[in-house]
Formats: structure tokens, C-alpha cells, sequence
DNA sequence: ATGAAAGCGCTAACAT
DNA sequence: ATGTTAGCGCTTTCAT
């Protein structure tokens, strides 16, 4: 009835338990004949290792803890596919923690994390976290700590993230080039970066391109589609020759262009449309909408990468050399965005 | 350097582990002034449990492992932030494998989370799984098991399901009390039981409402948004009269949707439309695409909530009273489909 | 190549 | 109310 051990395969074959222990692991100096009688016996006894009892000697679990705002949001469902499948493929497990974007969960997950053991962690930052200091908890115990999407400069730690400028850039230039020439953009809240970020790509891209940087053609909305609806209304209201618009998000090009919509405005032949986030809906609104995709499965495997890589360096770390302890700069990963082209911005489909 | 151990705080306090240990885990039977003495110095040393150490020698994990399809599926996405947000309130954590709809991924995730000892499994069984052996073994070790939405009778488990039938005849009949009397379905393969079970809500609703059922009206597809719009140019073909399709999913819809408004047809005046599952673009396409929904996260909690009912009548059990071993009848929850009413489906908006 | 023995950190039965 | 003790199942060093 109780589980089999490696005691009972250890007493049916008139051996020991760390024989037992050690042919299970493929240790090399057990020799293959017994390897193969024991493994047989463990297949028998219908034997399954204790991770437990394994991770509590041996110090390490092979879990590593995800910790995201919510896993119903599109993009970090996406991210944890991505790190789950690679990570099952190297042998780790994936405990998961949402934050729901609050500081309090977010600072206990971590808690839990630690209680167990994981390996290592990798996370997205909760919005409205207070202080960082249970993440610099976690680098005190030297638990690898990688950062994905929503990072923070201060921790200092390995962390990936999509080149917001420069898909705010080629988003902007493909508009330029499908033939659009008074092109507006409607922003978000300047104090998020990204946002910014994506600003001074749209910027540049006229700059580059020659094109004239016009504030009447610059909206900061909220990041809603209402937002999106009310922030194409102004912006039309005052640029009689608007033709083209680039939004912040997805969702607000949305807003935008149902707005247009309702005012009986020609995409993407009187007005070109992208956005930004390749949102699930985008391929199926009417135009479809031209967006930028951020890669999210991809994102979540170059951070179980980077994982791997800490975990290596710390192993290193460990060999007793006394080499000085230089917190050497982690390695920053940064994905370049993919334009995808559909109906709302080409001009001459 | 090392992490504080329960045995830390004893030496600190002259007290013994045991004590220490009980006073974390307010035991009654230690004095308030000693349990304040000793949480004091736990904070103090910054100690943290050791989960691992805890649970082998308890033989509970508070870890429940969680087996789906894919958390890039929205659906998917929203039962598993349902089951975290309300294990995590309820003290345990997720474990999370997925199966890519993948038998082989499915049976080494199932020995994964036996492995680590968690005390129980919710799954949604993978499409292609050729045996249920892994999950039988599931049983066999006393590890309670949950199934949603992909579920089998023969696992004998408690379940959470949406009902199909009810949510078909439900999308039918608001659409004959919205006034359309042609009503045409696009289904999909007969042999996967939802869709038969909406097909039988559809011709239901008819019957109920003394509507002819007429075969033409009826349209088999496989289930893409290409197969809808090719299934709503077949039935427009044999049926000038039609004036309303039931999609057996949004996806499907969608494709009918495209397809009548590429040749001009007016939704909702000519031709109302509704679909089920409640996609995450169904709001957003044109006109917006009423709809079943399915209660994502809602499916997640119920799921949770039958595994802590397994784990009490588990507990229960283990009283050493000689009552007779009956399995009884696994209690399976349906929840209500919930009817969304938008654009496409509302002639008089 | 194999085995003996110690111990990872904790809990829980049993003394006191 | 507190302390002693044993041991969960495994890995790993050291001896043989």
C-alpha cells in the first residue's frame, strides 16, 4: 500500500539503498549488470522517486518559480507557454504565482517561492509594488533572479524585454512607406516608460524619414479603447489631413478605429491604422489591424535561457577558487519587435 | 551565510526545536509568551521554513499540480488564474505542466507532479491521449483528481463542465425571441461530443418553440474560421430564406460573419448571428459578436473547491472507523452557460 | 564496484 | 507547557 522506496528494492535484491539510489542516477561507478537488475526491479515495485526527500539532501528541487500578474492576460499566458516548454525539455518544473498586479501578493509569492526551494525565479513586476526589497531578498539568497517585460534597472539583475523604440520605429516607417505623410500617434501616460519609449520611436522615424514632428498630431490618451475613440476624434478634429494613425496599443487603436468606423472614414484607403501588442483580436477586427507583436513565447524562453545561464555561473561560483566576488553587468536581453502587416495600413491592397 | 533553521532559534533561545517548530505552527499547546518570544526571534534571523522538510515529514505538500492543453489558450489562461487565485487564498500553490494535447507529455507530466507529492491533480485531458493508465495511476496512489471540460466518464472522478446543451438551446432561443424564425447551424465533427450536444440544443429550441427542424438549415464544418465561411456560403446557397445562424464556436461565427459581410448581407437586420465561447475578439469585430460564455475562471474555482472536498472525505476516511470501502458517486458540476448579447444577434438595437 | 553511516530540516508521538 | 526522540526517503562521503 505505502509507496516503494529505495529501501524495498535494496532488501528484494540483497543490496543496499545507496546502491539502489546510485544505479537509479546512473552514477558511473555502478556497474551496468547491476544498473540493469535494479532499474528492472524499480519498474516492477512500480518504484517512483520522492523528489522531496531527493531536493531536501541534495539541495536542489529543479522547480523554478514564475511570478506574473495574471495568467488571463494574452501576453503571460503566452510568456509562461514559452518558459514551461522549455524548461520541461531541460528538466525543471514551473510553480506559479500571480500577482494580480498588487504589491502584497507579489512580496508573498516571493515568500513562498523561497520556502520552497525553487531554483530560481523569473518575474513580471507587479504595477504597484512599493519596494523591491523582497526581490533583493531573493538575490540575497542567492536565488537566480531573471526579470521579463516589466523590469527594473535597480535589481540589477538578467532580464528580457522587446525594443519598445524600435517597434514604435518600424511601425511608424512602414506607414511612412506604404505613402502616409501627416501621421499621428496616440500615446499613453509619459511616466511608463515604454510608452515613452515608443514615442521617441514614432519621433525619429519622422525625423529620419524627413517628415515634420507636428504636436497637434501627438495625443496622450489613457490606454482604453474609449480613450482610443475620444483621442482619433481630437486628433481629426484638428488635422483636417491626418491620414495615417500609429497607437500606443492595440486597444487603442481599437477605440480608433471604431471611431472612424462609425464616421463613415475609409480604411485603410483615407486613413492608415497600426498598433502595438498583436492582441488576439487584431487579426479579426474590420480592417484587420497592423500591429507589432512582442513575442511572448519567445520572451519566455530567453528568460528560462538566461535561468540557465545564472544557474551555470553560480555552479562555477561554487568550486572554492578565491576569486574576487565582482558583481559583473547582468546580460540584458532585448527582442526585437515583428511587424505584422495586415489590411489597415496598406494603402493599395 | 546559511539559511536559519528551527534549530538556530532553539540554540538563540535555549529552547528545543520541537518547541520551536510548534510555536510556528501555532500549536496549542505552547504559551502565548513563549510563541511571541520565538516568532520575534524567527524575524529577527530572518528565518523561513523549509518547505521541503516540512512536507516530507508530513507527507502534505499544500501543492496541487495543474495539467492542461496549453496556458496560450485564453480559455486555459482563465481556469488557471480561477484555480491559483483561490488555491493561493485557500494556502496552496500550483504546479503547472502542459500537455501540447500531447499523450507522451501528458503521462510524464501526471509522473512529474506524483513525484513532487502534490496533493492532487486537476486536468483537462489532453485530445490524442491513447490510454488513461497515467491517470488510473493517479487513483491507485489515493491522490485526488479533478477533471474540467476535456473530461471522461470512465476516470470515475468529480468534474466541472460547462453544459453545451443548455448554452446551444439558450443561444437559439434568443435568437427566435429576437424574432428570427429561418435559424441555420454550422456544427462541427459529430464524434466529439460538445458539438453533438449543442446541435442537440439547437434542434431542441426549435422543437420547443414549434419551429420546423430542417436539415438543410444544418451545416457540418470542422471547426475554423475558414470552414464558417465556407459553411455560411453553402447554407446561404440552399436556403434564400435563412435569416439567422447559431455557430457552434466564435471562431466559426467569425468566419460566417466575414463571409456575409464580404457579399453585402447586413447583420443583424438581414441575417442575425450568434456564436459560443466568447472569444477574446468577439467584443471587437463588426458587428460585435454575441455569444456563450463558458466561465473560465469561474470552471477553475468549482474545479479547486471539488479537490478540497476529495481532500476532506480523504481525511475522513483515514479515521481508522471500519466503514466499507463504496466508492461512491463522483459529484460532477455543470455549470450555467452564460448568454452575452451583442450586436449581431439584436435586430431592433 | 558496493556498502555503512550520517544527515538534509522538519514534525509528531511520547515522555516529563 | 516544554523537551526528547525518532525518522520521513533520499544523497553522499568514506570505507571496504
Amino acid at each position: 500500500m505505502a509507496r516503494t522506496t529505495i529501501h524495498d528494492i535494496a532488501r528484494e535484491l540483497n543490496t543496499s539503498s545507496s546502491t539502489v539510489s546510485k544505479a537509479l542516477n546512473d552514477h558511473p561507478s555502478i556497474s551496468a549488470a547491476t544498473k540493469e537488475l535494479i532499474k528492472a526491479a524499480a519498474q516492477n515495485l512500480n518504484y517512483r522517486q520522492n523528489r522531496l526527500a531527493s531536493s531536501l539532501r541534495s539541495g536542489r528541487t529543479n522547480i523554478i518559480g514564475i511570478l506574473i500578474p495574471s495568467s488571463e492576460i494574452g501576453f503571460f499566458g503566452g510568456v509562461v507557454h514559452g518558459i514551461e516548454k522549455i524548461a520541461r525539455s531541460n528538466g525543471y518544473n514551473i510553480l506559479l504565482f500571480q500577482s494580480s498586479d498588487t504589491g502584497e501578493y507579489e512580496v508573498e509569492g516571493v515568500e513562498t517561492l523561497l520556502q520552497t526551494s525553487v531554483d530560481g525565479i523569473i518575474a513580471s513586476i507587479a504595477k504597484d509594488t512599493p519596494t523591491l526589497d523582497h526581490f533583493f531578498d531573493v538575490k540575497k539568497r542567492k536565488v537566480p533572479l531573471i526579470l521579463f517585460d516589466r523590469v527594473k534597472d535597480e535589481l540589477n539583475s538578467p532580464s528580457v524585454v522587446v525594443d519598445d523604440y524600435k517597434g514604435a520605429f518600424m511601425a511608424t516607417e512602414h506607414l511612412i512607406q506604404q505613402g502616409y505623410t501627416n501621421i499621428a500617434h496616440i500615446s499613453g501616460p509619459q511616466h511608463i516608460k515604454i510608452f515613452n519609449d515608443r514615442l521617441c520611436g514614432y519621433v525619429d522615424a519622422l525625423k529620419m524619414n524627413n517628415l515634420p514632428v507636428n504636436d497637434d498630431l501627438i495625443q496622450y490618451g489613457r490606454n482604453s479603447i474609449e480613450s482610443g475613440r475620444f483621442s482619433a476624434e481630437r486628433l481629426l478634429g484638428r488635422n483636417k489631413d491626418m491620414d495615417a494613425i500609429f497607437a500606443v496599443e492595440d486597444f487603442t487603436a481599437l477605440g480608433a478605429l471604431q471611431y472612424l468606423k462609425q464616421n463613415g472614414i475609409k480604411m485603410p484607403e483615407k486613413i492608415g491604422m497600426i498598433g502595438f501588442g498583436n492582441e488576439s483580436f487584431s487579426p479579426y477586427v474590420t480592417p484587420s489591424l497592423s500591429t507589432i507583436d512582442q513575442q511572448p513565447a519567445r520572451m519566455g524562453e530567453e528568460a528560462f535561457n538566461l535561468f540557465l545561464e545564472a544557474m551555470a555561473k553560480k555552479t562555477a561560483g561554487n568550486n572554492g577558487s578565491a576569486v574576487e566576488e565582482v558583481e559583473e553587468e547582468p546580460k540584458k536581453i532585448v527582442l526585437e519587435p515583428v511587424l505584422i502587416v495586415r489590411e489597415s495600413s496598406v494603402k493599395n491592397g
